[in-house]
DNA sequence: CGTAATATCAGGTGATCACCCCATTCACGC
DNA sequence: GCGTGAATGGGGTGATCACCTGATATTACG
């Protein structure tokens, strides 16, 4: 029996090839093709496939947002995130959501399109060097989503003040969180903050 | 007349892609696909294209070394180079290296597809939003040397007094450079400063 | 039920930053 | 020679940050 599968990749040439070596399978159908991460969660919700192959960075709404929304909208759905460079933190929150598989963009078809497969068939697969990554990124985490708001606001140039505006808190519960930022992340200055969460892919550019 | 054109492309599925959709378009050749730099530098070395497609981040040697070298050895090859996330100043550096055209991989392929036949046909080739990163670049560049250092030294997490025993300045002067920094960039804090540095490729980590 | 973690906020203090004005020196170009 | 800009710094001011000691409410977990 053939599976349903969506595709989400902002790459068209990228998106191209991929349809094309699954349709070469001949085990899949290809419902539909999302070029950023808004299409891509309500293709999912729309067509409920059976399997979804998500690129990572993606305008709109990234692999991870749309694997949290496909798992609300579409539980039995099977995701598989595919990314370019890797960062251990979001490798770490992936696998922390439950994503069924992880491919690298610079690994073999071959390897991709046998795991894309076995996912299809119900296994996880996450490759050995994304493991480790994982690993390293769950010793240095242990920031809460709160926090991880913050930081992003921060990242965007917000005064407390306007942090706490946008989030609907006031400067004080903001600068509590900058300050336990600082000392879970060992720094003492917004500069070394933001370079170490860019260091490890908490926040990007 | 049909042109030869080699692609360099690091991930297998992209190439794929671009690969079926120049050979559509029938009037190219590909004579030759390489998965990093130093592949895509010997294959242009041997078979001396009349046009190559190459990715910016690529192993072993990135396009715009793939570029330079290509210029050494077989200077009638119009080159392209195409790129996920571009970087004001690696673009500066590629148009000053005279590449004949730059291509965003999340434009349309028709677009892309359209801009590789004009260059090979000899015309240059740069989008409008590159064309306005690269004249953004031009005035990020109007930052004096010292101004940079002290920029690296805030990157580092320093404060002023650090930054200016450092450099063997007063903390007044580091202060100095950081306004005339914030004032050139149009920003009002160290994280946009940060920010806006590290997107421009001034400073990376 | 206790307790641990999280999120919320207040008051306060000293350090640092962002930015203003100003002066000097030195090099480069017209 | 004279203007321009870079690099150097001093003085000063108000805003903001970094960090502290608390307090309270909610949620989660054993």
């Amino acid at each position: 029996m053939r599976k349903s599968v969506v595709i989400a990749e902002d790459h068209a040439f990228t998106a191209a090839g991929l349809c094309a070596a699954l349709g070469e399978m001949g085990v899949f159908d290809i419902v539909g093709v999302a070029a950023n991460g808004i299409e891509a969660i309500s293709l999912i919700k729309q067509t409920r496939p059976d399997c979804a192959i998500l690129d990572l960075s993606m305008p709109g709404a990234n692999g991870l947002e749309v694997l949290i929304e496909a798992r609300r909208w579409s539980p039995a759905t099977r995701v598989a995130i595919v990314t370019g460079n890797p960062s251990p933190q979001i490798l770490g929150q992936l696998v922390e959501a439950g994503v069924d598989g992880i491919f690298l963009k610079n690994s073999a078809p071959e390897t991709i399109c046998a795991g894309i497969r076995a996912i299809a068939a119900g296994e996880k697969v996450i490759p050995a060097e994304v493991a480790g990554a994982v690993r390293k990124a769950g010793t240095g985490a242990g920031l809460t989503a709160r926090e991880i708001e913050v930081l992003h606001a921060i990242a965007r140039g917000l005064s407390n003040a306007q942090i706490g505006k946008a989030l609907g808190v006031s400067a004080k519960t903001v600068d509590s969180h900058r300050t336990t930022l600082m000392r879970k992340m060992g720094v003492h200055s917004t500069a070394s903050l933001l370079v170490l969460a860019l260091r490890d892919g908490l926040i990007d550019i």
